[in-house]
RNA sequence: GCCGGAGUGGCGAAAUGGCAGACGCGCCGGAUUCAAAAUCCGGUAGGGGUAAUUCCCUGUGUGGGUUCGAGUCCCACCUCCGGUACCA
């Protein structure tokens, strides 16, 4: 028993915790300062913890115990991201509901948390997939709906800043006059095209394997995220969510946060805001000018959606359109069927066919070598009224800007190596600002760096920014471009064709031929949640149509009270849905009114410290930042972000410096590292590693070389070779001397600035040093024992009650004060300063504490070996910096 | 290709521009033990020197620079890791 018996010890204590509901919190505690600090909640995969989990959770684990030490509010929670296909996959091959198998995973993620010691507040507890929960999911869901967003909207919100744009409830939607004329089914479908969540037929990634569609996030080099699978393009009826419309302020609002720069970066890249403008190319019919047109247009003015007979380009260097010697449509714009001449019929039609059949994977993987096919059609150049080639090319993407590009092969890298492999004009517009340079050959390479126009009629000399400008400015006014921006990143493909997803709460309503007019009916908000159906096998469909559309005709069908026969929406929510909010759930969980008070969210909200791991940095994190801002601008939470601090721990490789993974057989089991050694030194260990954020290899050595310390510390305060705990014969009453005080006051101010600074791996060496210094004294105090353990509870929670508990306190050291340390107990008499001749150490002198640079540099100019090294040379200059060093400049 | 981050003993790592390698692992030696485990104490960057020492030289990926002084700041390069890749 007196031996560190770490199994009796842990499961006591958590035992103690759990009987005695140490980390229940209460919210909207008015005199106490709150903390919200979360971890990433997990998806309990069936193989249970490995030791990455840990990692982040002990951070976030000593962050909170040590808050509340300091008298902090602290919120931290803990709950499961459980929908996904692991479950229904596993439902497929042994005909075990999924939710089941989820419950089961639950269950063990949630004993092996336990055994680690977190305090968590379990009360809060929640799952993705509880009905309860995803309820709320489909509520916010509906609110999406319910919103369009108003980009001219100026307005001040909680926060008292300014924004221009605001997500606003979809009655507020003006109605243009002609739209209202046609009746209310016109209102409603011109509604609908405006709601954040719209349904659009378009090509989306279709998974074959996994039975679903992927939202572009989940697709890497043409193969999906989870299992590699091939994934190709199909046109899909789905639902989409409008992020696009929050682009600016998901990046602008970045800016503030307390977040890794990296992070920051990598959202805005994700975004890709880039402003340029859109330019309208009337097609050729013939070889007249199209004088008449240009007329029309100075007096219509741009249209807001592209005319027939026009293609219409992004670009970001209008600058360059006196350059373009031809245009490209992707292979799926609208317009190629119209443009391409009889002759070119043939090779277009094939050249589509090959496009739609190729992955992503394929389009890119090409060692990018260029395709294209002629269509025989041309298009005039507004700027000169020059007849172009209209070419059909895989490099252009339907899904981006018009799907349409004007090409400067002159001036893009792309439409370079385009124009040279199909022998197409290559003109020089730009030229280098500095006459230095010697001359361009824009025939072997591109100029894509900024300068000064050429060639191009009345601009020329004009500084490319000043000319983007001006040729935007002067083709607006004649009614052919206008200023625009894009975005990289694309609307939310928010639809699946699972079952183990959130239902949608839509209904479809339809005609007398059982037909969908298109027109939709969201679920009553008092009959949410909409529940899964039960479905006999959960075998795919193997066709884009939706497991839920398995579903009974009761589940799937109804009839509306005005008699309109209605049929649910079929698709799920990806799994991404569940988490875009749950921080929000933990501040009030239980509540079966709201998704969450408003009082409640004001106290908790937002997160101070939010930390898990890197993978998340642009889908988990944006998604959830857009959702939190349309609840923003519809007044339902009160701060525009929703994690103020983020922290990505690293990741932990194998022993051998890979990535653990099953097949490489490297990886480390935690559970079975608390059975050897406690939780108390996993958790040790792991802080002690290396800085959270850095990836860093496991050494099962060093988990030894943690537990020994702990071993070390119990025997400083316990008898080990006593029958009963009973305190070590060195442990004393007395008062501790000088130096003993200093020691531990320097110890208690370093452990404290490091958990600060969240430098656990420093902290931890710290009480090392304190405990190896009390191992040199032959009484030990319990003046130095009792902040010792206090220090450690955080990281050791388990092994410091029981040392707290035997140095005779009665109580959880939870709520103890945390030790404070006295400025006046840490300053020595003398400081020990190293002397330099020349840059180099030469010796050491002991002065007192506060001797000024004359007294520190006769202290040096004394000591013999400073002597013998400045002896025949003539010092130039003496630095003597209080405190720190002596150095002198001698020649 | 582009954008980040990092290169320090045998290993994980420390070091507000001021004694490089704290702390831990491993290894070596000692104590304890019949012996071992466990524990306790000491040593441990490399090279050289000395009877001995608080001796000397070299050293933080490479090459330059700034500075009295650089692992730390600046420039160029090399390597590794992560992200991203036809976004017009």
């Amino acid at each position: 028993m007196p031996r560190y018996d770490f199994r009796s010890i842990e499961s006591r204590w958590q035992q103690y915790w759990e009987d005695n509901q140490t980390f229940q919190v209460q919210d909207c505690v008015a005199d106490r300062e709150k903390l919200y600090v979360l971890d990433m909640f997990p998806y309990p995969s069936g193989e249970g913890l490995h030791v990455g989990h840990p990692e982040g959770y002990t951070a976030t684990d000593i962050v909170c115990r040590h808050a509340r030490m300091r008298g902090r509010n602290v919120l931290h929670p803990m709950g499961w991201d459980a929908f996904g296909l692991p479950a229904e996959e596993f439902a497929r091959q042994k005909g075990i509901h999924p939710r089941i198998k989820t419950e089961e995973n639950i269950e063990t993620f949630r004993r092996q948390l336990k055994m680690l010691g977190f305090s968590y507040d379990w009360n809060r507890e929640i799952s993705t997939t509880d009905p309860d929960y995803y309820r709320w999911t489909q509520w916010i869901f509906l609110q999406i709906y319910d919103t369009w967003y108003d980009e001219s909207h100026e307005w001040t919100g909680p926060d008292g800043v300014s924004r221009t744009g605001r997500g606003r409830p979809i009655s507020e939607l003006p109605v243009p006059a002609e739209v209202s004329a046609k009746g209310d089914s016109a209102v409603r479908r011109y509604q609908d095209k405006h709601r954040l969540a719209y349904l659009s037929e378009a090509p989306v990634n279709w998974c074959q394997e996994l039975g679903t569609v992927l939202a572009n996030e989940e697709v890497i080099d043409g193969r999906s995220e989870r299992g590699g699978h091939p994934v190709e393009r199909l046109n899909l009826k789905q639902w989409k969510l409008r992020i696009t419309a929050y682009g600016d302020r998901l990046g602008d609002e970045l800016q503030d946060l307390g977040w890794p720069e990296s992070i920051k970066y990598m959202q805005r890249n994700w975004i890709g805001r880039s402003t340029g403008a859109e330019v309208d190319f009337a097609v050729a019919g013939g070889d007249d000018s199209p004088t008449e047109w240009l007329q029309q247009r100075t007096a219509d003015g741009f249209p807001d959606e592209q005319a027939a007979g026009t293609i219409r380009v992004y670009t970001t260097r209008p600058d360059t359109l006196f350059g373009v010697t031809y245009m490209v449509l992707a292979p799926e714009h609208p317009l190629v069927d119209q443009i391409t001449t009889d002759e070119q019929r043939g090779q277009v039609e094939e050249y589509r066919r090959t496009a739609a059949l190729k992955s992503d994977l394929d389009r890119t993987d090409l060692s990018h070598q260029k395709t294209g096919v002629f269509t025989g059609g041309y298009a005039w150049n507004p700027v000169n009224g020059e007849k172009v080639p209209v070419w059909i090319a895989d490099y252009v993407l339907i899904s981006y800007g018009t799907g349409a590009i004007m090409a400067v092969p002159g001036h893009d890298e792309r439409d370079h190596e385009f124009a040279t492999q199909f022998g197409i004009p290559i003109v020089q517009v730009v030229q280098p600002a500095t006459e230095t340079a010697e001359p361009v050959d824009i025939q072997s390479a591109a100029l894509t760096e900024l300068g000064v126009a050429v060639n191009s009629g009345e601009w020329d000399g004009m500084p490319t920014a000043e000319c983007k400008q001006a040729i935007t400015a002067a083709l607006s006014e004649r009614g052919v471009a206008r200023q625009a921006v894009n975005y990289r990143l694309r609307d939310w493909l928010f639809s699946r064709q699972r079952y183990w997803g959130e239902p949608f709460p839509i209904w479809h309503e339809l005609d007398d031929n059982g037909e969908p007019t298109g027109l939709m009916r969201p679920e009553p908000i008092e009959s949410l949640p909409v529940p899964h159906p039960h479905v006999e096998d959960f075998k795919p469909t193997g066709t884009p149509e939706p497991m839920l559309s398995k579903a009974s005709e009761d589940w799937l069908y109804r009839t509306d009270s005005d008699g309109v026969r209605l049929k649910r929406e079929t698709n799920s929510m990806p799994q991404w849905a569940g988490s875009c909010w749950y921080y929000l759930r933990f501040c009030d969980s239980r509540n079966s009114n709201q998704f969450i008070d408003p009082e409640k969210e004001r106290y908790w909200l937002p997160v101070d410290l939010y930390i898990g791991g890197a993978e998340h940095a642009v889908l988990h994190l944006l998604y959830a930042r857009f959702w939190h801002k349309v609840l923003f601008d519809r007044g339902l939470v009160t701060h525009p972000e929703p994690f103020r601090r983020l922290v990505n721990q690293g990741m932990i490789l194998g022993e051998n410096g890979e990535k653990m993974s099953k097949s490489r057989g490297n990886v480390v089991n935690p559970e079975e590292v608390v059975e050897q050694r406690g939780a108390d030194a996993l958790r040790l260990y792991e802080m002690f590693m290396g800085p959270l954020e850095q990836v860093k290899p496991w050494q099962t050595s060093g988990v030894e070389g943690v537990y020994r310390f702990l071993g070390r510390v119990w025997r400083l305060i316990i008898d080990d070779r006593a029958e009963q705990n009973q305190l070590d014969a060195a442990v004393t009453e007395d008062a501790p001397d000088e130096n003993q005080q200093r020691m531990l006051h320097k110890t208690i101010k370093a452990v404290s600035e490091d958990v600060e600074r969240l430098s656990f791996n420093t902290a931890i060496s710290r009480m090392m040093e304190y405990t190896n210094f009390l191992y040199e004294q032959s009484t030990r105090s319990r003046q130095l024992l009792e902040p010792l353990v206090l220090l450690l509870s955080p990281f050791a929670p388990h092994i410091s009650e029981e040392l707290w508990n035997a140095l005779g306190h009665d109580q959880t050291l939870a709520y103890e004060a945390w030790p404070a340390w006295d400025e006046s107990l840490l300053v020595e008499s003398t400081v020990e300063i190293p002397v330099q001749v020349c840059g180099k150490l030469r010796g050491r002198i002991t002065v007192a504490a506060d001797a000024d640079s004359a007294q520190m540099q006769a202290a040096a100019e004394a000591d013999p070996g400073v002597q013998k090294h400045l002896e025949g040379k003539t010092v130039i200059k003496v630095i003597a910096v209080p405190g720190k060093m002596v150095n002198f400049v001698a020649r």
